[in-house]
DNA sequence: TACACTAATAACCAATCAGTCATTAATTTC
DNA sequence: GAAATTAATGACTGATTGGTTATTAGTGTA
């Protein structure tokens, strides 16, 4: 189509012909794909889109990535997987209380990912599970299942250090999980339409969170329930 | 086409005829509705599908409610919608400790909706909020605003009451949300694809965090935390 | 029984979209 | 600078599906 082509360089001002950077393309799909599936959704992302947005076409898309969802799982891999490992020493080597490591944790979770395009990806997975049972098994193997350890270790590190009460892991690592993903899923669903009374600043709520949360595994006097009904 | 209707008769072994029934439709496509949405997701579920599992087909269907996200949002109300000025009465007329009463809502409203198909709603309208802007807008309305209310006043007795410790309004109302949400979601998503080490009961799950949350609030010596840099 | 009314049907339409493949053209090699 | 290589394209396919409509058949009435 010459006309096409024509109104292609057109729109451009100039150049728009077909460039062969082998080695820039799947970076430049990955960053689409990234925006795209946070923006729309994965079901609702066109393939076609994503290869627009890269400024190639869908053909040079399956090219490189054989079907929509090795796209997405290689979107998860590239902006989460991989992170863990960096994080993980990082906690490894950390010197203080437990109370401030868990912190430091969950903020530094806030301003690496959750503040990110990426905590669109969390909110995908949640919101694409049910219908996609590789992708969340996927999920599973590749970002909860290290994110759950990590965690585990705080706990762990708290209570052997005499920090911590003494708690049930399986829901502690719950209780540290459950403020992260809350806050991921609702800053990309309901949280945009909260009314300006109730909006909710991530760095706030999570510092009420932490406080909840470090108040209630600390040792020390706790507070007696008024009941235990 | 003959041949259709005999297969239908022989699959229902009789009967199967054209059956009109003006009154019941609705019903029974909302009720095919809610069971398919709430495990395939809005654009996965296919509208003939909730018409063939309603008994009828897909032109009736569109008989009764004009579109796929008309119907969608029918279920909406016809679920959640209504259910809070009972609850709120209930509430109103709660004799004994605020604890006790945080307990009490909690656990009914895992009973009443957590556990039931209407928390696919709750996880639905997490997911599909951004693509379908006017359904978040409507339950934040119908939905959310009520329940906030409902914490809030919660909070406000407990801290009029002196049992629990001054905090702020908002962010106290997503102490209690959180759990909540977690749970609709983390139930029809990732929840399915843990491993057993990690599988959540969701009772055991609810009563940590209630735990976790009376320790926060309630007042007494909080143990001091260990540092609050 | 005949007629009017309308609930229900299913064939049909138009649009959508993941994935394919024959063709084109940028780049490298000799 | 010609041939070989392969990155890139975009028209095409086949399957799917939301929504429409002409037709069919229950149901109530006289």
């Amino acid at each position: 189509m010459v006309f096409s082509k024509l109104l292609c360089n057109a729109q451009d001002g100039l150049q728009a012909k077909r460039e062969r950077r082998k080695e820039a393309r799947p970076g430049e799909l990955l960053d689409a794909a990234l925006t795209l599936f946070v923006d729309k959704g994965f079901a609702a992302t066109r393939v076609e889109e994503v290869a627009k947005l890269a400024g190639v076409s869908k053909g040079t898309l399956f090219l490189y990535f054989s079907s929509k969802e090795e796209l997405f799982k290689a979107v998860v891999r590239a902006n989460i997987t991989g992170r863990f490992a960096e994080w993980n020493e990082e906690l490894e080597n950390f010197e203080g209380s437990t109370a401030d490591m868990l912190r430091y944790a969950l903020t530094t979770w806030w301003q690496r990912l959750g503040s990110t395009q990426a905590s669109g990806i969390i909110k995908l997975m949640m919101s694409e599970a049910h219908n996609f049972p590789d992708l969340a098994t996927f999920y599973q193997q590749e970002v909860m299942q290290p994110g759950n350890q990590l965690i585990q270790r705080i706990l762990q590190r708290g209570m052997d250090r005499g920090e911590f009460r003494a708690i049930n892991m399986k829901y502690g690592v719950y209780i540290v999980l459950t403020p992260m993903l809350f806050l991921a899923m609702w800053k990309h669903s309901m949280g945009a339409y909260s009314p300006e009374s109730t909006r909710l600043v991530p760095e706030e709520y999570l510092a009420t969170q932490i406080d909840i949360i470090l108040r209630g595994l600390c040792l020390g006097d706790a507070p007696t329930p008024l009941s235990s009904t």
